[in-house]
RNA sequence: GCGCAGGUGGCGGAGUGGUCAAUCGCACGCGGCUGUAAACCGCGCGCCCGGAAGGGCUACGAAGGUUCGAAUCCUUCCCUGCGCA
């Protein structure tokens, strides 16, 4: 059940409530991801301490982790079982996986692309930075048919991702989609939006819990017709939310084009969620266009990888200047490990491979992300959305 | 004093006549990470010019020597570790 509380009176931007059976998403919310059901370095006794509100797993990795040897699903846990019964959780259907273990690494790149235009390839070769964009099709360990997709010899399609979704027993659930590659031309990219439509009804039809919130999932990637006919038709049919899903083109300004493009055609009364977003900067962006919830994998791997976020900008905690700097992470940040650790002394934990470096980063990130929503609902409410967009993204000077 | 082992770039450690400015790891520097293939990946790392390709200079303890050519072979010296006195 989603409630606007409070729309703001220049931008698109929402505040509002996503009541479900394990407590109240409060929006715009932050999914922080657990793909096996685990937050990567953040014991789930810890969870607690980083104001996280929502957080996703993942159909497929689930699906592998806990089916019994025939394929059967009847093993598989309760995701509260994993996150606990008071915590809301969404999970992915598998989708974005027929992406990335095909043609991204088919084509070596993510849902968003720094080669150049697909119409300019025929002029200049794809590189970015001097690499070159080779596609690699025996890379590719998916065949995507209309019934869905084969990893290897694992068959997932839009039905067995909707049973597995409702035996895992999330809030929020997504349709099995397929996510194109930013290097994917328009024919291919229009058949999959066509083939992601079709399984969008049977993911319907699958789906039979009253209790959890199905998305439906907008395609079309980069092409503007496209996205305006798949918002068109995935807003028709009776989904509880909708997502942006697919690749989003090959610069950022171009994602925003894309997420205007879809989110014109949507209802307002339903909630949307952005896939796989995002940075800093592009919170900001989706909230002022009308996105209610995120999911991205930035606050945590980035932890993993030493990359500490502050008001003040982002800090590579990994780097040789730290090693003698005994001051605080961030002045005036409220985490537990601002208070454990300096900087000198995480640096430390890095450089040593301690499992506690990434934890205690992993905790501060998160920790970040979320308030900054829990900032970001605050300013939506009291009309200062600008201010505190302003607030965080000049140190950051509208890169992250 | 004798015996044995060894001295290579910030460190560890390859190389043992040309293809070596010298494999690799660490450290260091720079960049990246967007529904997790990722506690990871890429690049740089003697000095100088160059965006690069490339070029020049100085280098494998020191000094001599052999050779068309030496980090690699020879001589002497210096130093380190271990063992025996």
């Amino acid at each position: 059940m989603f409630k606007i509380i409070k729309k703001d009176a220049i931008t698109k931007a929402r505040a509002g409530i996503i009541e479900t059976p394990h407590g109240i998403i409060e929006t715009p919310a932050y999914a922080i991801v657990g793909t096996h059901g685990q937050i990567k370095c953040l014991p789930p006794s810890r969870i607690p301490e980083t104001k996280t509100n929502l957080v996703m797993a993942n159909t497929y990795h689930l699906w592998q982790d806990f089916k019994d040897p025939k394929g059967e699903i009847a093993n598989l846990p309760k995701i509260q079982k994993l996150f606990g019964e008071n915590m809301p959780t969404i999970t992915d259907s598998g989708g974005f996986q027929v992406f990335s273990h095909g043609f991204g690494r088919e084509h070596g790149v993510g849902k968003l692309s720094n080669f150049f235009p697909a119409d300019q390839a025929k002029v200049r070769p794809l590189t970015d930075k001097g690499r070159t964009l080779e596609f690699r099709p025996d890379k590719n360990l998916v065949k995507i048919t209309e019934e869905g997709a084969f990893f290897q010899d694992q068959f997932l399609g839009p039905a067995l991702s909707i049973q597995i979704q409702e035996k895992l027993g999330a809030d929020l659930i997504l349709a099995f989609d397929e996510c194109t590659s930013p290097h994917h031309d328009y024919e291919y990219t229009k058949a999959a939006m066509e083939r992601t439509h079709r399984w969008a009804r049977i993911c319907l039809q699958t789906h039979t819990r009253k209790d959890q919130i199905l998305y439906g999932i907008v395609q079309g990637g980069e092409f503007k017709d496209l996205r305006e006919e798949s918002a068109k038709f995935i807003n028709s049919l009776p989904f509880g939310g909708i997502a942006i899903g697919g690749s989003l083109g090959r610069s950022r300004s171009g994602m925003f084009d894309v997420l205007r493009w879809a989110i014109s055609h949507l209802d307002e009364s339903r909630p949307r969620h952005f896939l796989g977003i995002g940075k800093i900067d592009d919170i900001f962006e989706s909230v002022e266009l009308g996105i209610d919830t995120f999911d991205c994998v930035i606050p945590t791997r980035e932890a993993r990888h030493g990359r500490i976020y502050t008001k003040k900008g982002h800090l590579d905690i990994t780097k040789g200047k730290f090693q003698d700097d005994q001051s605080k992470l961030e002045q005036d940040c409220q985490c537990t490990t601002c208070d454990v650790v300096s900087k000198a002394e995480l640096h430390r934990l890095f450089k040593s491979k301690d499992l506690l470096a990434g934890e205690n980063a992993t905790v501060h990130n998160v920790y970040f992300f979320n308030n900054l929503m829990t900032e970001t609902r605050e300013a939506i409410k009291n009309d200062r959305l600008p201010e505190l967009k302003k607030e965080y993204l000049q140190p950051f000077r509208g890169e992250n």
